[in-house]
RNA sequence: UACCCCGUGGUGUAAUUGGCAACACAUCUGGUUUUGGUCCAGACGUUUCAGGUUCAAGUCCUGGCGGGGUAACCA
């Protein structure tokens, strides 16, 4: 190791967020050695993009500290949680990019262990078996402003609490009807400090245990007696849990274990014009007003991936939002232009017209093919380029003509000039109408001095480029274009969030034409469609027509002053 | 009317822990450009309020105001 640190080679000095702030303090105090965090998903549903920052945070820091990360799956609620969630949990992990290696656990992994810890607390007098019914401990709680009563079993010996959480074990109870609690202040300001519930009796099968129990433990009970038996040095969860701290370092002080994990909060993420929230989402799919999980309109992990996002655009997205406290609201336009930098530097660009307009060019002849060289990505020295064949009647996007165009409007219009992509300058001779005086055809003529970007000498410099396509050699598509889900900022906020649901945000266009190379795409590949915005070939739709989701627009000076 | 947490440009964050409030995005202006894309340059704009401690407060203390969370045998 060189002792001549050059000013250059040092770290740049990057500022931290509050937990990294955190982190430092417990190394520097030696209160631990390696940074071990874990990702903690109940498998009762899939992952979304709140998920995605969680995942981002714990996983994140891990790797940048050159910790570990596990992945837990908090199953100690048998009645909600399925196997099929485990899988698809995994392999969205895994397509975000993240690994935990050889370290995959269940909470139910820990149920014996836990039921030791149960024990343990018992024999210690810190936690009583009552047979109170769910109505009369919820009325003994209290409230806000209102001290809690002791349960009349709070002062049961030990013994008979040991003995009785053992037949609770047995199966010699009802569900419902008998829990263990803890014993700790019934007059506790946080009411999660009065006395919680930590075990219960539910009699349905446990994905992973089957029937071997009946009896589980509840979140409390569980989450932070596994970061501890993981040896999770920092437990980082979202806000709500903030109340939790206190029992969590309370149980965690009172079991025989020897580097107590540490919990702490950070906010969790709120996008506009969507909802993160998973209850939510159930409803959106299962009320049919998506079209199923990976619906690409949907923020879960699996729609995303479907409409094109990278798991580069997501994670950019989640290092840009940061790490706080702060409930805040990211905009939808950060995690759009996360996927815009990401795929302005990789995607391949293609011509397409969605909503085409004929166009005879008058100085091509029938049969007759102009090659043009298309740059596949100006953005990519080493991207190549591609034949693009120019002929007599070609296809422009509707848009990109205007009868009666203002001032400042580059496209075509009638006797306008515009210049091809790739290709050359046209002159607008003649518009042609329908009876209703839609237009239906333009006659042009081209300049076969244009070619290559050229330019006449004496003529005013044309500003405006338009994609276009042969009407001959392109192949038909059915393109979507995607919209929020939702029409206001906040839809969570309203009563009626259903009612806020957009009707337009997804427009199927069937009348698009692609340029033919695109028919040789496979299913997930990405592309940008010049001037349209980025693209992907959704993989589940059927391929004939072949489907592209536009993932989002390109960025548009022009659309937005007007 | 209980407890916990949080208030910094339009938005999201930072400020070496008490020392000249900065970065990104957005917005506006100009430049480059065969995508009204990209890229480059510049401009605009910030500490919730009132007290207190201090030579010095975004940072510490007290109070107000505002926002969020919490009263499941869910996680």
């Amino acid at each position: 190791m060189s002792e001549t640190p050059e000013k250059e080679t040092e770290a740049p000095r990057v500022s931290r967020n509050f937990i990294e702030v955190e982190i430092d303090r417990d190394l520097a105090q030696g209160r631990t050695k390696v940074v071990h965090t874990r990702f903690p998903p109940e498998p009762n549903g899939y992952l979304h993009l709140g998920h995605a920052k969680a995942l981002c945070v714990s996983f994140g820091l891990a790797r940048q500290y050159e910790g570990l990360c596990n992945l837990r799956f908090d199953d100690t609620n048998p009645s909600k949680e399925e196997d099929r969630y485990v899988n698809a949990i995994q392999k969205d992990v895994r397509w975000l990019g993240f690994d935990w290696q050889d370290r995959l656990y269940f909470a139910s992994d820990f149920f014996e262990e836990l039921y030791g810890f149960a024990q343990h607390l018992i024999e210690g007098g810190h936690a009583y078996v009552d047979d109170l019914g769910v109505e009369e401990m919820r009325a003994q709680r209290g409230g806000p402003n209102l001290v809690g009563t002791n349960s009349p079993n709070r002062d049961r010996p030990n013994q008979e609490s040991m003995d009785l959480f053992g037949r609770m074990r047995a199966g010699e109870f009802e569900p419902g009807s008998v829990v263990l609690r803890a014993k700790i202040d019934m007059a506790h300001a946080n009411l999660l400090m009065r006395d919680p519930v930590l075990y219960r009796i539910q009699d349905s099968a446990h994905h992973r245990t089957g029937r071997d129990w009946c009896i589980y433990p509840t979140y409390d009970m569980a989450h932070g007696q596994c970061d501890a038996l993981e040896e999770i040095s920092h437990s980082l969860c979202s806000l709500e849990f903030e109340n939790h701290r206190p029992l969590y370092d309370w149980l965690v002080e009172r079991l025989p274990i020897q580097n107590p994990p540490r919990q702490i909060e950070f906010s969790r993420l709120s996008l506009t014009y969507t909802l993160l929230s998973k209850r939510r989402l159930v409803e959106l799919v299962e009320g049919g007003h998506v079209d199923g999980w990976d619906d690409p309109r949907l923020p879960t992990l699996q729609g995303l991936r479907r409409r094109g996002y990278t798991p580069e655009s997501v994670r950019n997205f989640c290092a840009r939002i940061g790490v706080t406290k702060v409930s805040s609201t990211a905009e939808l336009f950060w995690l759009e232009d996360a996927l815009r930098e990401d795929q302005n530097r990789r995607a391949p660009r293609r011509l397409g017209v969605l909503d085409p307009l004929k166009v005879t060019i008058r100085t091509i002849d029938e049969g007759q093919s102009v090659v043009c060289q298309a740059v596949n990505n100006p953005e990519d020295a080493d991207g190549g380029t591609r034949d693009l064949e120019l002929t007599r009647r070609i296809l422009i996007e509707r848009n990109d003509f205007l009868e009666d165009a203002p001032r400042k409007f580059f496209r075509l219009r009638p006797e306008g000039r515009v210049r091809l992509r790739y290709g050359p300058i046209l002159t607008c001779e003649e518009v042609i109408k329908d009876e209703s005086g839609q237009v239906v055809e333009l006659v042009c003529s081209h300049d076969e001095r244009t070619f290559g970007g050229a330019s006449v000498e004496g003529q005013k410099r044309v500003k405006g480029i338009i994609h276009w396509v042969s009407a001959d050699k392109s192949v038909a598509a059915e393109v979507h274009l995607l919209e929020p889900l939702f029409m206001s900022e906040n839809p969570g906020a309203l009563e009626d969030w259903l009612g806020d649901l957009n009707p337009d945000s997804r427009r199927v266009i069937s009348t698009a034409r692609l340029e033919a190379s695109l028919l040789a795409s496979s299913p997930g590949e990405t592309f940008q469609f010049e001037r349209l915005g980025y693209f992907t070939r959704d993989a589940s739709s059927p391929s004939d027509p072949p489907v592209f989701l536009r993932t989002v627009t390109l960025r548009d000076r022009w659309s937005k002053k007007g």
